[in-house]
DNA sequence: TCGATAAGTCGAACCGGTTCGACACGTCGA
DNA sequence: TCGACGTGTCGAACCGGTTCGACTTATCGA
């Protein structure tokens, strides 16, 4: 294999040199920093990143710690790794991505080891068991995900808060008086995922400040039971007009339970998801929807980390809490309430 | 950071007896092995991943080349990263990876650069074009996806012609004798996914042999149109009495369809679909199928290529090119046929 | 009892980059 | 005309591991 040595000896210059006309951090006269830029292709020449990672302690490599959980959908997963990856490489990086279980130990290991610059996280719970072993290793993080406590590290989230309010509030400015909300499954809340509450608790708020029922109900992750789930609902709430979905699986379910009660959006029934507009498309999804942006979050996230671990924040500037404004895409599936008797 | 020096010190040996104590690559008296392993446990010592590279140049690392396609399926590009992911930590390596529109480049870096010891390829097309850059390159390279040229590489692969005889001699021995099979777009084809062609011909000479007529077909990828495409083929073949699905799409589009038509399978229309188990359960799709096995395919290309890398394989050993038999998993959406009329 | 062998340890060299201090040369202002 | 300064280049040291050859000591068989 070629090494800067071979590059510098077919240039005439000291390996050195060679090194300050391809990195360009000293001075090099024009004429020898051609001769090196053309020993280096022809010989075909690339920097071997072990020993400059040696060398410069930067790897240029963003761990990303995901997880790969049945229950989350995995389109949604996907969309994240998208804005991730594509972000990372248009900023020189590449992506070291641990799935595994134990969270903990994997970051551990490639942080210690020094194998990356910086880590985005995935999936953050509440009490993440992963933020002690974040917050003790050398490198910066960014998480995907609100976590209780926010100190050290710079987070991203939807503002789930804020999203139950648009919710409500677009369906009660409407006259509608009485909804339902299917939030994830409770397990689902369980293992730390707060953001099931931050947006049922603000919806609830919302409700009791317009004087409009809102009956929540945690629904289930997969197509039967969720269906039945769904179908339940419309049995025991006869009089809701609005259903609000914090739930892909209700989202993707619900055109064939409407269809098979023949009721129709906004006519029948008004409805507002939560979920990427990518989401909406590949499965068709007709209901206007609080987009949730999850490649625009990974993106977000890789962007303060590449800035923080390039010093361009100094150490002093403060982490940074940011929330996604929920914007809410209208597909037509909001009207004026109807009677669904 | 703490270095093998400190640990050395702080356990009264030279450095080169730390790391033999720790590696294990030569013989150490139990009492000093103890004082070492003890001191790096005091000192929370890791080894640095890029100095261990430069001198053993081996990096520990696999490098995973995906293309996140948008009329790819989400699901199975997941499980495809599952299986990579879980088989290489269970054996010891980490996953760079890249989801570069311009895989070639990306691969090109990742190997000329040391940063891994090994690549896995997704998405393999017929005429891959990342194929001569990683004949080129040092390291070995395994490929889910059969290419033309299979020379330098280890191939996994479902044996899409199986698969199409297997679908259609399970419907012949029922007694069908008019089919419908709905593969991907062609799009998918022109882009080089030859598995596309592989099961339709197949499954058109066993349909030839068996003197049973069947329609082919290239469906959409995306909801609204592979619904309209569904419907117009079951209007076009009143009497075709099987549907063969090689079309992840229209697997989820079908229960719709079928629904609004209000035929049942198995009674009015025996189904057998081409996806994975785990597809067919976040969906609860209710058809048989035959079963793409990502996961397994992932965890088989990575086997055999750490394999290679270590070296078990001997240079001179074969390169092979494996095809997972395709197993029909029975939903009992099979049974005689009857007439739709 | 002696030499061959094995076990255990050490120091030095090496992997392939980057970076620091020193130095040679040319230019400019006083 | 001379010293100060800026520019471009070089050699050596360093990053943190691994590995090779040499050396010491203990063990065993003849």
């Amino acid at each position: 294999m070629v090494n800067i040595g071979d590059v510098a000896r077919a240039a005439g210059v000291a390996r050195s040199t060679a090194s300050y006309a391809m990195t360009g951090k000293r001075a090099v006269s024009d004429e020898v920093r051609m001769r090196v830029r053309q020993a280096a292709m022809d010989l075909g020449y690339t920097p071997n990143a072990g020993a400059r990672a040696l060398a410069t302690s930067r790897s240029n490599v963003i761990g990303l710690l995901a997880q790969f959980l049945p229950d989350e959908f995995a389109p949604a997963m996907l969309q994240y790794l998208q804005g991730v990856t594509d972000t990372a490489r248009d900023l020189g990086y590449d992506i070291l991505l641990s799935s595994d279980a134990d969270g903990r130990s994997a970051l551990k290991r490639i942080t210690d080891s020094r194998m990356v610059d910086g880590v985005v996280l995935l999936n953050v719970a509440e009490d993440d068991d992963r933020l002690p072993v974040l917050r003790a290793a050398a490198q910066p993080g960014a998480l995907v995900g609100l976590p209780r406590d926010c100190t050290g590290v710079d987070v991203f989230d939807l503002d789930f808060e804020e999203a139950g309010r648009v919710m409500v509030e677009h369906l009660a400015r409407l006259g509608h008086r009485e909804l339902i909300l299917v939030s994830q499954p409770e397990h689902v809340v369980e293992r730390g995922g707060a953001y099931v509450w931050r947006l049922q608790n603000a919806a609830l708020e919302a409700a009791a400040a317009k004087g409009i029922t809102l009956h929540t109900v945690f629904g289930a992750a997969t197509q039967p039971d969720i269906g039945r789930d769904l179908h339940a609902l419309l049995d025991a709430h006869p009089g809701a007009t609005g259903l609000l979905l914090n739930n892909e699986a209700a989202a993707a379910a619900l055109p064939t339970v409407l269809r098979s009660r023949d009721l129709e959006t906004p006519g029948d029934l008004s409805v507002i998801g939560r979920y990427s507009d990518e989401f909406a498309r590949s499965f068709s999804l007709p209901y206007s929807s609080i987009e949730s942006a999850p490649d625009r979050l990974g993106r977000m996230a890789v962007r303060q980390l590449v800035r923080r671990i390039e010093n361009q924040v100094p150490e002093s500037d403060p982490y940074v809490v940011r929330f996604v404004h929920p914007e809410l895409v209208d597909r037509g599936s909001t009207a004026l309430p109807a009677s669904r008797q």
